[in-house]
DNA sequence: CTTAGGG
DNA sequence: CCCTAAG
C-alpha cells in the first residue's frame, strides 16, 4: 500500500534531495546511472531506482542494482527493474542488453528521470528507503563530494556501464570528467535557473503552509487543508525545460500524500511543539507567535518569507521545515531533527553540499552565512553574480578542511556553538588524552628503567568499574551535556520523552530516572536515533549508552541486587553487566521499532558469495536476529551465532594454512564472506576448539562427542584431532605462542616453560 | 588496528 | 561473546 503510494507519488525530484550530483550520473535515459563512489559503507540493500514519473501514474521504475564488489561500489547494471504502479505486484525484471535495448525504453520514457532511493526487498518489492538509509547515503556522499567533478544529466547512453566498465579504480572515476556532455557553464546556468524557480516555488509553498497551519489552528476545518496546497506556481522559467514542471502536478496535493504516506504525523501538534520547544527553545516564539497572529490567513506573507528568494530556515518550525523539505525535494521526511532538515534543505536550495553553517538563510540560491561572511568571504565571492554556483563550492576542496576552517573561525554564533563545540571539544579531549598518555608513558618508562622488568599487563579493569569512575567524576564535575553530544554531529536530537523502562525494568525504572534527572536535569536524552555523521557505521555507541545508564545501573545494582562493595569481585561485575544489558535492551528495541516502521531492516548484508550450503539455511533463518551493525540501534549483544561445521572446518583449515594467531589474515582470506565472524571470534573459537580437543584428547574416538548437552554443533572427533595436531604443529613452529597457550591450561606455566626452555 | 587473555 | 591491555 504505502509502497505503491510512495512509488506513484514519485514525482519526487530526488535529484536535489541527494547530493549525488557529483557522483551520480543521471541521464534522461534511465538505464544509465552509476555510483562512482569509492565507498562501501552503504548497505547493498540500498539501491537506486530511477523512476520515470509520468502523469499517467504509471511510473516505470528502472533500477540499478548496486553491489559491493571487493569493497568498492560497482554497478552491476545487468538489469532493469520495471515496475507497474503497484509495487506490490511482482516486478518483472527486464534484462537489458546494454545500449541497444535502451531505445525501446526510451520511447516510453521521454520525461526527465526522477529518482528515489529505495530498497529492493528480497522478493523484489520496492520499499522506499527510510530516512536513515537516506541519511546514510547522504553522509557518504557528503564526505568526499570533492573528489568528483560535477556530472549531470548527460544525454548520452555512453555511460552504459558494464560491470567492469567503471572499475573501482580512481582512474575510472576521473574518467567521468572527460565524459562528453554539457559544458560546465551551460550546465550550471541551467541549474541555476532551476534553482531559482525552485526557490520561488518553495517560497509560495511555505506561504501556503503557513496559511494552512493558521487555518488549522483557528478552525479545524478539514477542507482548508486540501485547498491550501493548490499552488498555482507562476512558472518563471517558461523558456526552460525545467524538471520542476513535472513535479508540479504531483505536488499539488501533498497533504493527501502525507496522510497516506508512511511518515509520522506531521500534523500532530504535539510532535511539533515538543520538538520545537525542546530542541530549539529560541524558536518557540516564532511558532506560537505565528499562531496568534493568524487573523488574515489569506494573503499575508509569513514573516519568515521576507524577500522573494530569501528564506530563513532558522525561523521555521519543524512542520514548516517539513513542508519546505517536501517542496524542495518532493518527498516526505520523517526526520525531526531541525538541524538536519535545515541542512538538507539548504543543500537542496543552494545546490551545494557545503552547508556547514548553522544559520540558514537562503538568498538567491546561496547560503547566507551570518557571521562567517567576512571569514569565508573568499568563498562567498566565488559565487558568480548571476547566482550560478561556483564550481569551487560544489566540488570544493576537501570538505573537511573547509569545514574545520569555518568552524574554528566562527565559534560565536549560538547555533553553531554546538557544532563547533563538538569539534573543539573533541580536539581538546584528544589533546588531553595525548598529554595523559604521554605522562603515562613517561612514568612507565621511568618505572621500567628502574625495575628493568618486563612490561606487565595491568590487571584488567572491568568496564563496569570504569563506569563507576565515570560517574563519580561526573558527580563532582559537570559537562554532562557536552559529553552526550560528543558523538553525534547533530546538536538537537529527539529528546526522549517517554519513560524508557516501561516493561522489563519497572523496578529500576522510577528510581533510576529520578536519579538521572537529578543529575542531568530534565533534558535527559538517549541517542536512539542519533546518527554518527561521518565514517562507517559504528556499532559501538555502547559507550554512550552505558554512559547514560552508568549512574543508574550501578546504584541499582547495589541497592536492588544487593551486590555490595567488592568491585573487584567478578560476580558483581557480571551482575551489573547483566543489569546494564537488561536496562538497555528496551531502549534499543524501541529505537529500532520507531525508525523502521514496518520494514524488515535486515542489516545483514547479502553476500555475493553465498557462504556455504551447510549454513546458508541457518544464516537466512536468523539473519534478522543477528547483530546490529547499524549506526543507530546500537550494540546489543550479538546474537549468539552457532558455529557451523563448515565454519569450524574453515577455521581449522585457515589455521593450518596461515597459522594460529594470524586471525586477521584468516578472517580476511578464509572468512571473507562471513561478515559476522570477526577475527576475535575466530580466535575465541579456536581457543574453544583447542580446549575441547584437549579435554577430549584421552578419550578420542568415542561417540561422546555429541553427548555434550548443549553443544550446538557436536564437533566431530576427527576435527578435534586435527585441531590438536595443528596445535602441536603450531606449537613447534611458533612455540612461544601456542605452547604456552594451551599448556598453561592443564599444567603450570612454569612446567611448560621449562619444557620449552 | 590486531592479538592475547580473562570473564 | 564481551571487554581490556598491550603492542
Amino acid at each position: 500500500m504505502e509502497t505503491a503510494g510512495a512509488l506513484k507519488s514519485l514525482p519526487l525530484h530526488l535529484r536535489k534531495s541527494l547530493p549525488l550530483k557529483n557522483e551520480l550520473v543521471c541521464l534522461s535515459r534511465p538505464q544509465i546511472a552509476f555510483f562512482s563512489h569509492n565507498r562501501m559503507s552503504i548497505s547493498p540493500l540500498i539501491q537506486m531506482v530511477f523512476v520515470n514519473g509520468t502523469e499517467s501514474n504509471q511510473p516505470i521504475c528502472t533500477g540499478v542494482r548496486f553491489s559491493v564488489i571487493c569493497g568498492w561500489w560497482h554497478s552491476s547494471m545487468e538489469r532493469l527493474v520495471g515496475a507497474e504502479g503497484n509495487a506490490e505486484t511482482n516486478i518483472e525484471e527486464i534484462t537489458v542488453e546494454k545500449a541497444s535495448s535502451s531505445l525501446s525504453l526510451t520511447k516510453r520514457i521521454a520525461d526527465p528521470v526522477v529518482y528515489k532511493l529505495v530498497r529492493v526487498e528480497g522478493d523484489g518489492r520496492l520499499v522506499p528507503a527510510t530516512d536513515d538509509e537516506l541519511m546514510e547515503v547522504e553522509n557518504l556522499l557528503e564526505d568526499d563530494k570533492g573528489e568528483l567533478p560535477f556530472v549531470e544529466e548527460h544525454r548520452y547512453p555512453k555511460g552504459c556501464i558494464s560491470s567492469d566498465g567503471f572499475s573501482s579504480e580512481k582512474a575510472g572515476l576521473e574518467s567521468s570528467e572527460d565524459m562528453p556532455g554539457l559544458s560546465q557553464t551551460e550546465n550550471m546556468e541551467v541549474d541555476a535557473r532551476k534553482l531559482h524557480a525552485r526557490l520561488e516555488y518553495i517560497g509560495e509553498m511555505l506561504q501556503k503552509v503557513k496559511q494552512e497551519e493558521k487555518l488549522r489552528l483557528s478552525s479545524e476545518s478539514p477542507d482548508s487543508s486540501s485547498n491550501c496546497m493548490n499552488v498555482d506556481r507562476p512558472s518563471p522559467d517558461k523558456h526552460n525545460q525545467s524538471p520542476i514542471r513535472h513535479d508540479k502536478p504531483h505536488a499539488e496535493n501533498p497533504l493527501l500524500e502525507s496522510d497516506s504516506l508512511q511518515l509520522p504525523k506531521l500534523n500532530d501538534p504535539d510532535t511539533t511543539q515538543v520538538a520545537s520547544a525542546e530542541m530549539c527553545p529560541e524558536l518557540r516564539g516564532s511558532v506560537f507567535g505565528e499562531s496568534s497572529a493568524s487573523d488574515t490567513p489569506t494573503t499575508r506573507k509569513p514573516d519568515f518569507f521576507t524577500i522573494k528568494g530569501e528564506i530563513c530556515l532558522d525561523n521555521l518550525s519543524i512542520r514548516e521545515l517539513h513542508e519546505t523539505f517536501r517542496a524542495t525535494f518532493g518527498r516526505e521526511t520523517s526526520v525531526k531533527d531541525k538541524l538536519w532538515l535545515k541542512r538538507r534543505i539548504a543543500m537542496g536550495l543552494t545546490n551545494s553540499c557545503d552547508v556547514s553553517t548553522a544559520s540558514f538563510i537562503i538568498k538567491d540560491k546561496t547560503l547566507i552565512r551570518k557571521k562567517e561572511k567576512e571569514v569565508v568571504s573568499g568563498l562567498e565571492n566565488s559565487n558568480t553574480a548571476d547566482g550560478s554556483l561556483s564550481r569551487d563550492e560544489i566540488v570544493g576542496a576537501t570538505s573537511d578542511d573547509h569545514r574545520d576552517q569555518i568552524t574554528r573561525l566562527t565559534e560565536k554564533s549560538e547555533d553553531r556553538q554546538v557544532l563547533s563545540g563538538k569539534r573543539l571539544r573533541t580536539s581538546q579531549t584528544e589533546y588531553d588524552a595525548k598529554n595523559e598518555v604521554e605522562a603515562d608513558m613517561k612514568g612507565e618508562y621511568l618505572h621500567m628503567q628502574q625495575t628493568g622488568a618486563k612490561r606487565v599487563r595491568k590487571p584488567t579493569r572491568r568496564y563496569i568499574e570504569e563506569l563507576s569512575e565515570v560517574e563519580t567524576r561526573e558527580c563532582s564535575g559537570r559537562s554532562v551535556s557536552s559529553f552526550k553530544n560528543s558523538d553525534h554531529g547533530q546538536p538537537s536530537l529527539k529528546s526522549w520523552a517517554r519513560p524508557v523502562g516501561t516493561g522489563s525494568v519497572d523496578l529500576a525504572g522510577t528510581s533510576v530516572f529520578t536519579r538521572q534527572d537529578s543529575l542531568e536535569g530534565p533534558g535527559f536524552q538517549i541517542p536512539h536515533v542519533s546518527r554518527v555523521r561521518r565514517g562507517r557505521p559504528r556499532e559501538n555507541f555502547l559507550p554512550l549508552m552505558t554512559y547514560h545508564s552508568s549512574g543508574m545501573t550501578e546504584k541499582f545494582a547495589e541497592k536492588v541486587v544487593g551486590v555490595h562493595a567488592s568491585r573487584q569481585d567478578g560476580e558483581s561485575g557480571s551482575n551489573m553487566r547483566a543489569l546494564t544489558e537488561q536496562i538497555l535492551q528496551p531502549t534499543s528495541t524501541e529505537a529500532e521499532k520507531e525508525s523502521l516502521p514496518g520494514v524488515t531492516h535486515t542489516v545483514e548484508q547479502q553476500q555475493d558469495l553465498e557462504p556455504e550450503k551447510l549454513e546458508s539455511s541457518q544464516d537466512n533463518s536468523d539473519e534478522n536476529l543477528t547483530s546490529v551493525p547499524t549506526s543507530k540501534s546500537g550494540t546489543r549483544r550479538k546474537h549468539h551465532r552457532a558455529w557451523t561445521l563448515g565454519e569450524v572446518m574453515k577455521l581449522v583449515d585457515g589455521v593450518s594454512r596461515y597459522g594460529a594467531g594470524r586471525w586477521s589474515e584468516i578472517k580476511r582470506l578464509a572468512f571473507a564472506s562471513y561478515t559476522y565472524r570477526t577475527s576475535v571470534d575466530l580466535k575465541d573459537k579456536w581457543r574453544n576448539l583447542l580446549r575441547a580437543s584437549l579435554s577430549q584428547a584421552p578419550a578420542t574416538d568415542q561417540g561422546m562427542k555429541s553427548s555434550r548437552k548443549h553443544a550446538s554443533i557436536p564437533i566431530p572427533a576427527d576435527i578435534l584431532v586435527r585441531v590438536r595436531e595443528l596445535a602441536e604443529t603450531q606449537s613447534q613452529v611458533a612455540p612461544e605462542r601456542s605452547s604456552c597457550k594451551w599448556a598453561g591450561h592443564s599444567k603450570s606455566v612454569h612446567e611448560s616453560r621449562s619444557g620449552y626452555l
